[in-house]
DNA sequence: TTGATTTCTTGTCCTATGACAAGTTGATTT
DNA sequence: AAATCAACTTGTCATAGGACAAGAAATCAA
C-alpha cells in the first residue's frame, strides 16, 4: 500500500515493517494550517505532533526583551514537534506557526503512547529519532558558539536549502543570531564569492 | 533518618515521602573523583547518573577545529548527568571531568529503571526534572543569541558563583562563548563598575 | 490603480570581541 | 633556590556585526 510520502520517510527504520506502518498510518489524521496560523501558542499544552507533508513552519520563543526568536524551521518529511511540552505534559513557552501554507499528518499524544507501548519497532524509531534531535539541538549551541554567522548561513543552506528560499529574512536572521541588516549583507557576500 | 544532604535536596519532590526517599538512597552508591579525573569520555556508553555531593563537575564538548568548548558546570546538590547517552543508549560525544576532588552517589542505569517503574513519585519527579533540563538547555541557546558576553557572565555569577571562584579561566570563557582574554576584561569591567 | 505596508538592501558609524604577543604572578618540580 | 609551567592580565590592531536611518522593491488592500 502507498502511504503519504511524509510518513514512508519519517517512519523508515529498520525496525519497522510495513504492517507497522500501516498501524502507523492509521494512529494520524490528516490536518490542514493556513499560511501565518499558529500551530501552538505560548501557554498551551501540546497535544499531539505533527509530519509534515508540504509547506514551512517554524518555532520561535520571545526574548527577555520581547523579541521573537526563531528556534528552529520545519521543512516537508520533517516532524513538527514540541518535546518539552508533548512528553513532559507541561505549557510550552514557545509558539509554532505555519509560514506557509500546510499539509500535516497529525498524531496525537493518546495514539503515539498506543504505538509507544505496543510497536517495539516504533519504541526504537522513537528513541533514535529523539536521540538525532538531541544531539542536533547541542550542535547548534556549539554552532552559535564556534562557528560565524555567516557559516552558520552555509550550514543552514546545506540542511534546509528550502527554508532560505521561503522564510522571510527576518525569522532566518533571528535564527542565526543576527539582525536582519547583517543578515542581507551576508547573503550578498556569500553570492559574490559564489559559495 | 538522615540522608546525604545532596540526595535530600535533589530528590525533595512533593510526590516523594519518606519511604520513597529510603529506597532511593539504597539505590545509591557513594564514589569519588579526584581532580583532573575524567567521569565520562567521549566514546563511552555512560551507565549511570551522579548526585555531586561536593566538588566541581564539567562537561566537554570538542568543536569542529577540535578546541574544548565547555557546555556544563556541576555544582553540589546537582546532578551530574548525560542525559543522551545515559537514556539513549548511546555513545557519548561529551566528556565529563571532575575540576576539584569529589564526592558523589552514584545511581546505574537498571537501579534507576527500577525506581522509575516501581516508585510513581519518582516517575514525577524525573520527569520534572527533566522538564527543568530541556528548558534550561534552550534557554542557554537563546542567552547566546541575545545576551551579551558580560550578561552570560553575570548570569553565571548568579546560578552558580562557586563556579566563578573555583573553575579556571579558559574553562569558564568557552563555556560562555568568548576567548580567555576577553574574559579577563569582562571581568574586569565587572570589578570595576562594582556589579 | 493607487496608496499603504512589509520586506529587503545599503550606507555610515561605532563597539565588542577576536588574534596575537608580551608580561606577571603563582604553583610545581628538580 | 632555580627552572618550568600554567593561569591570568594587558596592549595593539583588525574585523564582524550592531544601531540607526534612508531608500528600493515587492506585496497587499482599498
Amino acid at each position: 500500500m502507498k502511504y503519504p510520502s511524509c510518513l514512508s520517510e519519517i517512519y523508515a527504520h529498520p525496525g519497522i515493517d510495513e504492517l507497522d506502518l500501516s498501524s502507523i498510518y492509521t494512529a494520524h489524521e490528516q490536518v490542514f494550517f493556513s499560511k501565518g496560523e499558529f500551530i501552538l501558542t505560548e501557554g498551551q499544552l501540546s497535544n499531539a505532533y505533527y509530519c509534515l507533508e508540504n509547506g514551512l513552519v517554524r518555532a520561535f520563543a520571545k526574548s527577555a526583551e520581547g523579541n521573537e526568536i526563531t528556534t528552529a524551521f520545519f521543512s516537508p518529511n520533517e516532524i513538527v514537534i514540541e518535546v518539552a511540552s508533548l512528553f513532559l505534559r507541561q505549557a510550552t513557552r514557545e509558539n509554532i506557526q505555519a509560514l506557509s501554507d500546510c499539509e500535516c499528518w497529525m498524531i496525537r499524544y493518546d495514539a503515539f503512547q498506543d504505538l509507544f507501548e505496543n510497536i517495539s519497532g516504533f519504541t526504537e524509531w522513537g528513541r533514535s529519532w529523539m536521540s538525532r534531535a538531541l544531539l542536533a539541538n547541542k550542535q547548534r549551541s556549539l554552532s552559535m558558539i564556534t562557528d560565524t554567522a555567516t557559516n552558520r548561513y552555509l550550514k543552514l543552506q546545506q540542511e534546509h536549502p528550502k527554508v532560505l528560499q521561503m522564510a522571510p529574512l527576518k525569522y532566518i536572521a533571528s535564527y542565526l543570531g543576527v539582525t536582519d541588516s547583517s543578515l542581507s549583507r551576508i547573503r550578498k557576500e556569500v553570492a559574490l564569492k559564489g559559495y
